[in-house]
DNA sequence: TCATTGACGCGTG
DNA sequence: CCACGCGCCAATG
């Protein structure tokens, strides 16, 4: 079965390990889906219940996180990367030290 | 078919 | 650091 165009992200996305991230152009590079930064956005917008996909280390190229400061999926995403020792820092990560170099 | 929309990215000032 | 503009492109109505 040929992988559809979210499936290719999504394995992108299971393939970044904890206490790293990694920015959603970066996430379409690597899924063969240069310059689609923003249908990644979507895709992981579409996640099933129950998944395993770890769609908040995803993140801006700046470092931001892509929610609303204050709003509840970003402070779920936000405690979710500090379990993993990743810092964050008025709602943006250090991308010099956290992202994902394969 | 055309217009709008986005969990984006990059350049300018 | 902030504001603005523009490019990008699949999905949606």
């Amino acid at each position: 079965m040929e992988p559809t165009r979210e499936q290719k992200i999504w394995q992108v996305v299971l393939a970044i390990p904890p206490g790293h991230v990694a920015s959603y152009g970066q996430v379409a590079d690597m899924a063969g889906l240069a310059r689609q930064a923003r249908f990644v956005g979507k895709a992981l917008g579409r996640l099933p219940n129950g998944h395993s996909v770890p769609w908040f280390r995803v993140i801006r190229n700046t470092g931001q996180i892509a929610f609303q400061e204050g709003s509840e999926t970003f402070e779920r995403q936000k405690s979710l990367l500090e379990n993993e020792g990743v810092e964050v820092i008025n709602g943006r990560v250090a991308m010099s030290r956290f992202r994902w170099r394969p």
